[in-house]
DNA sequence: GCCAACGTTGGC
DNA sequence: GCCAACGTTGGC
């Protein structure tokens, strides 16, 4: 199993929103290396919620992948942000991965998840990440979900 | 292929 | 609202 960590502005979808739909097809996802992580995706990964653009920013759950990659519908409707006229519904340029809840942790701040030591290497704490999409090693995810239990 | 301009992300 | 970082675009 995989582990991943997916970003999401929570004026947008936060995981309140995630907990009451009860599982959602991660859109708007339109950078080719978050798409290509999206693409590694298998049914069951596991995935740290996180809150960007927040006041304040960090983890706010665990969610998990049910459904694998396919085309993101928005690429292709106009009425939405996401559009993309160049992607050819032939070979559909961006995809989505479905997500559904798992559980809500202790909120864990951003400046929080600078303290510890397990994370040191992570990307999201890199200087200038802007990544929306992040894969985490084992010992990153077991350490949030412990970290966000207490 | 280079690189300047521009747009977006996201913390503060 | 500001701005650093960095990806994309487009002229050459």
């Amino acid at each position: 199993m995989a582990y991943w960590l997916m970003k999401s502005e929570p004026d947008v979808f936060g995981y309140d929103d995630l907990v009451r739909v009860k599982r959602e097809g991660w859109d708007g996802i339109r950078n080719y290396q978050a798409r290509n992580f999206l693409r590694e995706m298998r049914k069951g990964d596991q995935v740290i919620f996180y809150h960007s653009n927040a006041t304040p920013p960090g983890v706010a759950g665990v969610a998990k992948i049910v459904k694998e990659a396919e085309p993101d519908p928005t690429q292709f409707d106009p009425s939405t942000k996401y559009y993309d006229e160049g992607s050819n519904p032939a070979d559909p340029r961006w995809d989505w991965v479905t997500v559904a809840p798992v559980k809500r942790l202790r909120f864990i701040p951003l400046d929080e998840l600078r303290t510890m030591p397990e994370l040191v290497d992570c990307r999201l704490l890199a200087r200038g990440n802007r990544l929306s999409v992040i894969p985490l090693t084992d010992a990153e995810f077991a350490a949030i979900v412990a970290r966000g239990a207490r």
